[in-house]
DNA sequence: GGGGGTGAGTGAGTATCATTTACCGCCTTG
DNA sequence: CAAGGCGGTAAATGATACTCACTCACCCCC
C-alpha cells in the first residue's frame, strides 16, 4: 500500500542551528525502516547503513537506540500539535471541537503510519518513555482534550455526571482502538467515516433512544 | 503495592501429562520477573537463574524468548476465558451481559497485572503474535463480545445505526485505555466504579439528555 | 598565516545477550 | 538388557547495542 509521504522539518526549532546532516540522515533512515518493520527488528547497523554513516554517529546525537525513536516521535508530535491547535481555531462549541479533535487524531494516524506505529505499538512498553520530554508533549495534548471536555460541561453541552477525565480516556481509547487494526495490518483508515460513527456513538451512546 | 497473587494451572489441559517441572519453573520465573520489570529488560540468563535451570532448557520448551511470553499469556487467557464464559451464564439481556463483560475485563486487569502488562504493553508490537495460537484465543473472545452486541441489536436494546464491530472496538478500546495508566504506573484499578462510569457513558453517551 | 578550539564523523573494539550444538543420565518399555 | 525418549546441562557462537580514542576540516583571532 502506498500512501503520500509525510513531511518532517529537517531543522531544529527556530533560532537554533539546523540539525547536522548526519543527524537528519539517521532519523530519516529510521523512519524509512519503520515503514517496513518493527523497531526491535531494526538494528543500529541497518540504520547506519541506510543513513550512509557509521554506527558511532548515532550515539553522538542520541543517547541510545530508544532515544532516537523518541526524538523522531517528538518531531512528529510537535508538528502535529501545531497543526492541531490551528485546526481548532474558529470552531464554536465543545462538541464541535471534540469532533474536530477526533477527526484530526484519526487523520494523522491514517496518513502518518510511522507516527501511528510508534505511538500505538512501540513506546508504550518502555518505562523511560514516560519520563521523556516527548511524553510531556503528549500530556500537553491530553490537557487540551480535557479543556475541551470541561468547556462542554460548563456550557451544558456535556453531561456532568461523568468525570471529564473518564470521558477523555474513553474518547482517546476509542480513537486508538478503532485505528489499531488498521495500523497493525496496514489497512486503509477512513477518518471521515470513522469520525462520523465515533461521534454518533460517543455523543449519544448505544442505547436505542425512546421516542 | 501488594496484590493477591493470581493462580495459574501448573498442568497442561486435561488428558495430557503435566508440564515437566523445568517448564513450569521457567514460566513462573518469567511471571515473577514481569511483576517488576518490562519484558525486554529481562534476560534469558535472569529467567534461568530465577527458575534454577540452565538457559538452554528454555529453548527445549519454547521456540524463543517471545514464544515463552506468548505461552504465559496463553495460559492466563485460557483461564480467563473459562471463567468469563461461566460468569456470563444466567445473565439476561445484552446490556446486562455487556456490563458483566466490562466488569470481568477490568477486573482481570486489576487483579492480574502481569496479564495486563503483557496484553496492553508487550505483545502488540510483535508481528508474530498476530500469527500465534494465543492471538487466536483472543479472537474467540472478540467473537463472543460481538455476539453479545449483535444480540442486543436484534433484541432492540442496542441501536442499529452503529455497526456492531465499531461498538466492540469502542467498548474494548475504552476498557483498555481506562486501565492503561493504572497498569503502567501500577496504580489501583477499581472495577466496580469504572464499570459503572463506563456503562453510563457507553449506554447513553455524553450529551446531556433533553428532558 | 599559523595555531588553538570545536563540531562532524570514523574504525576498531567490547560486553552482553539470545540462541545452538552436542552431550549426559535416567526411566520406561519391548 | 538394549534402545530410545525425556529432562536436563556445559560450552560455544554469532549478533548486536554501545564505547573509546582518534582524525579531519573549518573558523576565528592574534
Amino acid at each position: 500500500m502506498s500512501r503520500p509521504k509525510t513531511t518532517r522539518p529537517t531543522v531544529a526549532p527556530s533560532r537554533e542551528r539546523p540539525y547536522p546532516p548526519g543527524r537528519v540522515k539517521i532519523a530519516d533512515a529510521l523512519i524509512s525502516l519503520l515503514e517496513k518493520k518493527e523497531f526491535s527488528a531494526i538494528t543500529t547497523a541497518e540504520i547506519a547503513k541506510k543513513a550512509g554513516v557509521t554506527e558511532a554517529l548515532i550515539y553522538k546525537y542520541f543517547k541510545d537506540k530508544r532515544d532516537l525513536l523518541h526524538r523522531v516521535l517528538h518531531e512528529y508530535l510537535e508538528q502535529y500539535l501545531v497543526q492541531f491547535e490551528l485546526d481548532l481555531k474558529g470552531i464554536k462549541g465543545a462538541l464541535n471541537k471534540l469532533r474536530k479533535l477526533i477527526w484530526s487524531h484519526i487523520n494523522v494516524y491514517s496518513t502518518n503510519r510511522v507516527l501511528a506505529k510508534i505511538l500505538l505499538l512501540e513506546v508504550r512498553s518502555s518505562p523511560d518513555y514516560y519520563k521523556s520530554e516527548t511524553y510531556g508533549l503528549l500530556k500537553r495534548y491530553s490537557r487540551i482534550v480535557l479543556d475541551i471536555i470541561e468547556e462542554g460541561v460548563s456550557s451544558r453541552e456535556i453531561r456532568k455526571d461523568i468525570s471529564p477525565k473518564l470521558i477523555r480516556q474513553v474518547v482517546w481509547g476509542s480513537i486508538e482502538h478503532v485505528c489499531l487494526t488498521g495500523v497493525i495490518f496496514d489497512r486503509e483508515i477512513s477518518p471521515d467515516d470513522l469520525t462520523d460513527d465515533l461521534c454518533r456513538f460517543i455523543f449519544s451512546g448505544i442505547e436505542r433512544r425512546k421516542k
